[in-house]
DNA sequence: CGCCTTTGACCTGCGC
DNA sequence: GCGCAGGTCAAAGGCG
């Protein structure tokens, strides 16, 4: 979308400015050569040449008249010096013409920018009355509904609504949110790339040559171009950062979670008479993870732990588990959170159906929905960075108002974001069994003694992402029922241009089939291919192979998705991920995928 | 001996 | 400016 449309603006700025840097040094160059011995194979091309002729037509013809003439040979040096001044001067014509071609397009591009932002501001403002329209039509359509379910609103707390934060209520609100950094939130999602998912994002960073061709104009690449620009500035920019807190039953005193951790600090933090403690990963010397791992006051037996940073080196594979899921519920966090900006309300995507991804992970806004209570409590409520907590809830067993009605009243568990300065949305691990806890992460977990029941995957194969919710939200907002065609077409497309929506289907098919593998490949493969995610995916795996599950045991959705990952570009998150949690199912899911598919079609 | 944990001191940001 | 709280540092000690 136009959300980048600043950064052609910036590029060009910063191609600019360095271009006349450029002239000035080369200018100094130049100025020492025309007193110095002349070199005729100067190492300065004939446009570098040509860029210096102005400044160093001055110099020449100083020199010139300097010169006193001796004899032929000077003479004819003067000629010849008088032809290169010349020569000199027409390319400084040419130099001049370059320059207002690119004055010009400075000018366009200005132009398109600033058309750009007015039609981003009227999207906005659309946006919003939609919104509010729907809201009143739900509030009495689906009063009782509502009261259980209530709009996604990742990344924006009410808190931060309150504060006059959006977007179109103000021009310093604007000034704020789109000013001439232009944020808009969407850095962070980059951001995220590099910080959360990677597990390389430093070798990955400012790697690429910026792409510029030779005569500045903007070029077919301008999109990488742009997404180059993203990363930088997004590296300048003070980084919003995600948090994941996994809060899951453990009698030990951390999660075995597969990663070698130091601990290097413990404090008693205020509101809990446990200790937190302050761990990092030491896998690598310059891994900039870090987690807290703290017990909740409440539930002694509940282990909270924080996790914070991307880790800059491979994985063991027994981290992957938890790097991957926290990668993708932090991916989903930040990329929700800047899209907030743009949707801030997809309370009906899909209909009524909950807004549940990633392995069944189900957001809401625990902000606009009374009955959702914040069950935990991430440990930092004062951050003084600027951080967005995800809270995988794995333990809670307290059935959740908002997702029971969903999962056909089966018990869930639930997790919440929590920041009050940025993000706010809940993440509910729907399963069927109390205590879900990653098979992976048994050790250390369960001390019953009792064997990990079979957990049932998620019920809902419902993905949202940034964009797809808007194009679910209209139509849904325009009451019209959308086909299935039309849903899977908007599924495909956001899917083909969402990276982080990207990983996490690919997170989530990639720990159904994983698992999967371990049982019977022919249910696995009717699973997946009659879970949501087969609307138009379908078609290209059976366009690759006949079984979805024909390689390795690992389905060609994974697959599917690198492909599109490598697509588009070279940087994108898919690739780095891991298998995220494990998590085993059972038939359950075929049904369960069966009873909601339908309903996706049906509701609204 | 090296790695890790412990623990008090220190730093920083925020609210009053 | 001061106090508070969260987060980090680093010396000291424990353990294999």
């Amino acid at each position: 979308m136009a959300l980048y449309f600043n950064y052609p603006l910036c590029c060009d700025n910063a191609l600019m400015e360095s271009r006349s840097m450029a002239v000035d040094s080369r200018a100094i160059v130049y100025k020492h050569a025309a007193y110095g011995p002349r070199n005729e194979a100067s190492p300065l091309t004939s446009i570098q040449r040509c860029s210096l002729a102005a400044m160093a037509n001055n110099w020449l013809n100083v020199a010139t008249f300097d010169h006193i003439p001796i004899g032929s040979e000077i003479e004819e040096k003067r000629v010849t010096k008088e032809d290169k001044a010349k020569s000199a001067k027409t390319e400084m014509g040419e130099v001049k013409e370059e320059n207002e071609r690119l004055k010009k397009m400075l000018e366009t591009v200005e132009k398109d920018y600033q058309s750009l932002q007015l039609r981003f501001f009227d999207i906005l403002h659309k946006d919003d009355s939609k919104k509010g329209v729907v809201d009143s039509s739900n509030s009495h359509d689906h009063q009782s509904e509502e009261s259980e379910f209530v709009s996604l609103c990742l990344g924006r707390s009410r808190t931060e609504s309150k504060k006059g934060a959006r977007i179109g209520d103000s021009n310093k609100a604007k000034e704020k949110d789109v000013g001439p950094n232009l944020t808009l939130g969407l850095d962070s999602k980059h951001l995220l790339a590099m910080e959360v998912v990677s597990d390389f994002s430093p070798m990955n960073i400012s790697e690429e040559p910026k792409e510029t061709d030779a005569e500045g104009t903007l070029s077919t690449s301008q999109s990488a171009k742009v997404i180059n620009v993203n990363e930088d500035i997004s590296n300048q920019m003070p980084a919003k950062r995600a948090r994941v807190s996994v809060r899951a039953r453990c009698d030990s005193p951390t999660m075995n979670d597969g990663c070698q951790w130091r601990k290097y600090g413990q404090k008693i933090a205020k509101g809990n008479p446990c200790p937190r403690a302050y761990y990092r990963c030491t896998v690598a010397p310059t891994c900039p993870v870090r987690k807290q791992v703290q017990r909740c006051s409440e539930d002694l037996s509940i282990l909270i732990t924080t996790y914070e940073g991307a880790h800059n080196h491979p994985l063991p594979v027994s981290a992957t588990a938890m790097a991957s899921t926290t990668s993708a519920a932090a991916s989903m966090l930040l990329s929700g959170s800047s899209t907030s900006h743009l949707s801030s309300h997809i309370s009906t995507s899909f209909g009524n159906a909950p807004t549940t991804l990633l392995n069944g992970l189900s957001f809401s806004d625990q902000f606009h929905e009374p009955k959702a209570k914040q069950i935990f409590s991430p440990p930092n409520h004062a951050l003084p960075h600027m951080f967005s907590t995800i809270t995988l809830d794995l333990a809670s067993s307290a059935p959740s108002s908002s997702s029971t009605q969903f999962h056909h009243g089966l018990p869930s568990t639930m997790a919440s974001i929590s920041n009050p300065r940025f993000s706010s949305a809940s993440l509910s691990f729907c399963s069927p069994e109390h205590n879900f806890i990653p098979s992976i992460w048994a050790k250390g977990f369960h001390d019953n003694g009792t064997t990990t029941t079979p957990i049932k995957v998620p019920t809902r194969p419902v993905i949202q992402s940034n964009n797809f919710q808007q194009p679910f939200y209209q139509q849904c907002t325009t009451n019209q029922t959308p086909s299935r065609e039309a849903l899977a077409e908007t599924i495909t497309k956001a899917i083909s241009t969402d990276p982080s929506l990207r990983s996490a289907i690919a997170a989530a098919v990639s720990s159904i089939v994983e698992h999967g593998s371990n049982s019977s490949k022919q249910e696995v493969s009717e699973n997946v291919l009659r879970s949501g995610l087969n609307l138009k995916l379908g078609e290209h795996l059976q366009l690759a192979s006949p079984n979805p599950l024909d390689q390795n045991g690992k389905g060609c959705l994974t697959g599917y998705f690198k492909s599109l990952s490598s697509k588009s570009s070279e940087d994108e998150n898919f690739i780095l991920l891991q298998h995220p949690l494990p998590i085993s199912y059972s038939k359950s899911i075929t049904n369960q995928i069966n009873h909601h598919v339908p309903e996706m079609n049906t509701h609204h």
